[in-house]
RNA sequence: GCGGUCGUGGCGGAACUGGCAGACGCGCAAGACUAAGGAUCUUGUGGGUAACUCCAUGCAGGUUCAAUUCCUGUCGACCGCACCA
């Protein structure tokens, strides 16, 4: 079969007949199937792509047979770094350069042949899209979920220019490998933190890989502990967070993380001390990244000359400065014990300072520093209590007296979104130097990205530069104004995406409250796992945002997820074009075509697990579609030679028939593709040898199970399978069949081969009738003369059965 | 360092809630049809052994009538987080 032609010829109808469009009137049985949306970044489509759309637009498809209305949209990502990069060294617009690469991948994509709704498609960097996303940014800054503040941001000195995280390789700049330092910028963020956690929560509700909920859990990093207040020299407080109120009593200094806004006032009373306070916070802030972070670092600080007072035992504890501790986690203090913390046990190491036991070991030797629980001792009142016993009591006794309490923090830190960047989003700020910041109004919208933009670095957001954008009025008060020239992370772009599908050409709202809370959630979303604590974790907040605003009644955007794997280079490496090992799926498609190219994905790999690239299998996959095509070719010859009763052979093939459509819709449905397939195959092998072995058929019979072999072929080779419909003279297109129900009454059998052990080795295998109760299985397997030898002179001591499988005879 | 996933033939990979390890396919071998076959079909194929049988799911133990599956320890690979108090 010419593939190529017969491809096209499919793809033509489906256009025409607008069959992968979806019917709005059959909503009430919609089901959403997603995959994530691409980055235009070259020209062509990957193994990736192929991988992640193939296979899932195989589960689409068959849930459609099942008698879902599937929507099932395409869209691009299109803002981002890669095209800005890409023009920096180019000199080639980013919006030209992407276009371009959107309008190869959407014909690529068309050729695959996937049931994509393209009337509902999305490119998220058209003015008609990114309206909405600076709309949604308004609707977080009125909630109060979008503010302004000074941070640290990732700064490459060499390139000139702010880094985005993920632009950040083990502290480096991925494109010129220079050290990234950290610089104070003033930037917006979305207060992700406020969804904490019920982000952590609502995990329980949703039907993830748990790997993925559980790196999201260690990502929002909840830990329950207790906030103490020790009084200071100067009459200030510091508060530190411990998750170990337990080992209050040892503590033997108090540290300050350099950034802490006490540092000021304590250098003031202590002028002494002030010059080595000034150097030791000029070293820290200098540190970059890849130092800071790293574990195995010598811990290193100063002492501040002054002293706090012990809350419970009034005793004066030194405080101290030092960069182990962060200032953007918990209050930015904390309490060292070095007895019962590795840190703080070096810490007090390094600059002599001692070391007080409160906790004991229970059966054993207490060696320090000990970090375990254990018994109290040397802890006042608090003295025999264990670990939970003593938490619990002190947190209470601090709140009792005032000095503390109860506390739960976060490692989850609000998202920062502003990029210093060209190719994204505008953020719709205006700052007036009369009202201060003031948004955009909402009938402005959108703040137009300009065309002709220096995007050179040069250290200053691309935007700055362009008068033309930069100079506004004030909506306030009608005065000289200046615009943000910062734009939106691209994740923001992607945190809503999946809500616009249904309405992609809405240009009144966003989308309607009513067709949302119809469409989604999706149902099932398919992607890579690299987007676990990025991507899904803002798509999750902005949805649980949206729903507290009142735009849609639901908790979450993806109630199914699968991960894809990934497919490796051949050397076991991931594809890179400096490894030289990147595998072109268009070599593959141009020799044996699309469904041959999707079912050798679906049937070569574990669907989650991926591996490394291998052609070997993928001619096989090109002879069993020839095989199928022979038997029905074949299957359609004039024949006068039938009979109309049901044989034991016709019995078989029934078999055979049903008990792959059972595993296959069992398969599909955990995206066991390889398995679905490997029962395909035995189907196909079961009707070969039936068709081989009688020349003389039950023609009718035969009949329905060619057509219902080419339903079942038919989400994993779209193109074929319709083609193969024709063949078998219909005139409609077989994506509007049903698919093959199984008939539990051909599965059951009136023998069944069981596995007779004794003494737990396999000693014999019999046919046994399904109907026999246990005894009388167990009396016809003693009576089998194999058995019957060896039981000579023994008492069956226990008899197992394991219905339809398995009999153990023990014996002694 | 912490957390997680995974180790099964020459290869890709199966094995539902513990129940016949190796489904399905590749590769390989033999045969058939052939002038020929890189086409097609048939048969065989975890390892050792002449055979009865024995040994096999990274390694070492344990639980069980029964372990790829559960538990403990250990080695290795991969992924995520990483001074989070």
């Amino acid at each position: 079969m010419d593939m190529k032609s017969v491809e096209k010829k499919w793809q033509t109808k489906w256009e025409k007949s607008k069959i992968n469009v979806f019917n709005k009137k059959n909503a009430d049985k919609k089901l959403y199937v997603l995959e994530m949306f691409s980055y235009p970044s070259g020209a062509n489509l990957h193994v990736g792509h192929w991988y992640n759309y193939g296979p899932t637009d195989t589960y689409a498809r068959f849930k459609k047979m099942q008698g879902f209305e599937v929507f099932q949209p395409m869209g691009f990502d299109a803002f981002g770094l890669p095209a800005e990069n890409y023009a920096i060294k180019t000199g080639i617009h980013p919006k030209d350069s992407t276009e371009k690469n959107i309008a190869t991948m959407e014909t690529q994509l068309r050729n695959m042949g996937a049931m994509f709704d393209w009337t509902a498609e999305i490119k998220t960097c058209e003015e008609n899209y990114y309206k909405w996303t600076q709309w949604l940014f308004l609707q977080l800054y009125k909630k109060g979920l979008a503010y302004r503040k000074e941070a640290l941001v990732n700064w490459c000195p060499d390139c000139g220019t702010v880094l985005a995280n993920e632009q950040v390789i083990d502290g480096q700049c991925e494109r010129c490998n220079s050290v990234v330092l950290r610089k104070d910028m003033t930037q917006w963020f979305l207060k992700i933190t406020d969804y904490a956690e019920e982000l952590l929560s609502d995990l329980n509700k949703i039907d993830w890989p748990e790997k993925t909920k559980l790196m999201q859990k260690n990502w929002i990093g909840k830990s329950t502990g207790c906030e103490i207040n020790f009084e200071c020299e100067t009459g200030d407080t510091i508060t530190v967070f411990t998750t170990r109120p337990d080992t209050v009593f040892g503590v033997n200094y108090v540290v300050l993380a350099p950034e802490h806004p006490l540092v000021e006032k304590l250098k003031a009373a202590h002028p002494e001390r002030a010059t080595a306070i000034d150097e030791y916070v000029r070293y820290a802030s200098e540190a970059n990244d890849i130092d800071r972070m790293s574990t195995s670092r010598e811990k290193t600080g100063t002492f501040t000359g002054a002293y706090a007072i012990h809350p419970l035992t009034n005793k004066q504890i030194p405080i101290y400065l030092a960069d182990y501790v962060l200032y953007s986690y918990g209050t930015g203090a904390v309490m060292a014990v070095a007895a019962h913390d590795e840190r703080d046990y070096a810490f007090a190491t390094k600059y002599g300072l001692p070391v007080t036991q409160v906790i004991q070991k229970v059966g054993g030797e207490t060696v320090l520093p000990f970090c375990e629980d254990g018994i109290l001792v040397n802890s006042g009142a608090f003295d025999g209590l264990s670990g939970d016993e003593a938490r619990d009591a002190i947190a209470v006794h601090l709140t009792k007296i005032g000095k503390g309490g109860k506390k739960v923090n976060y490692r989850l830190r609000d998202w920062s979104v502003s990029r210093q960047r060209y190719w994204g989003a505008p953020i719709p700020m205006i700052h007036c130097p009369a009202c201060g910041v003031v948004p955009v109004p909402e009938k402005d919208l959108p703040v137009k990205l300009p065309y002709d933009v220096e995007f050179r670095p040069n250290g200053k957001s691309p935007l700055a530069s362009n008068e033309g954008f930069m100079k506004c009025t004030c909506p306030n008060c009608g005065g000289k104004a200046t615009r943000d020239p910062d734009t939106l992370d691209t994740f923001v772009c992607s945190s809503w995406y999946f809500l616009r599908y249904p309405e992609a050409k809405n240009d009144k709202q966003p989308f309607s409250k009513e067709i949302a809370n119809k469409m989604c959630p999706v149902d099932v979303y398919v992607g890579g796992s690299e987007h676990a604590c990025m991507h899904l974790l803002y798509a999750r907040f902005i949805t649980k945002a949206l729903r507290d605003m009142g735009y849609i009644d639901f908790d979450e955007p993806f109630k199914r997820l699968v991960h894809q794997g990934i497919i490796l280079g051949p050397d076991g490496n991931r594809m890179s074009k400096s490894k030289g090992n990147v595998v072109s799926p268009d070599k593959y498609v141009n020799e044996y075509g699309s469904d041959i190219f999707r079912l050798y994905l679906m049937f070569g790999f574990s669907y989650t697990e991926g591996g490394p690239w291998n052609d070997d299998g993928i001619k096989s996959i090109a002879k069993f579609v020839d095989r199928i095509e022979r038997l029905v070719r074949k299957s359609t010859e004039k024949t006068t030679a039938s009979h109309n009763d049901k044989t034991s052979a016709e019995k078989q093939l029934d078999y055979a028939k049903n008990h792959a459509i059972k595993a296959i819709t069992r398969d599909v449905e955990l995206f066991s593709f390889n398995t679905s397939l490997a029962r395909l195959m035995e189907y196909v092998n079961a009707m070969q040898k039936y068709d081989a072995d009688n020349e003389v058929k039950n023609v009718a019979f035969y009949k329905t199970c060619v057509e219902d072999l080419i339903r079942m072929l038919t989400p994993f080779a779209p193109h074929l399978s319709e083609e193969l419909w024709e063949i078998t003279g219909h005139k409609s297109s077989v994506m509007e069949e049903s698919y093959p129900l199984v008939d539990e009454q051909a599965l059951i059998k009136d023998e069944i081969e069981y596995a007779v052990q004794v003494n737990s080795k396999i000693k014999a295998k019999m046919m046994i009738p399904e109907s026999l109760s246990d005894e009388d299985i167990q009396a016809t397997v003693c009576a089998y003369p194999e058995i019957a030898e060896l039981l000579e002179g023994k008492t069956v001591k226990k008899c197992i059965i394991v219905k339809g499988r398995l009999i153990n005879l023990i014996i002694g």
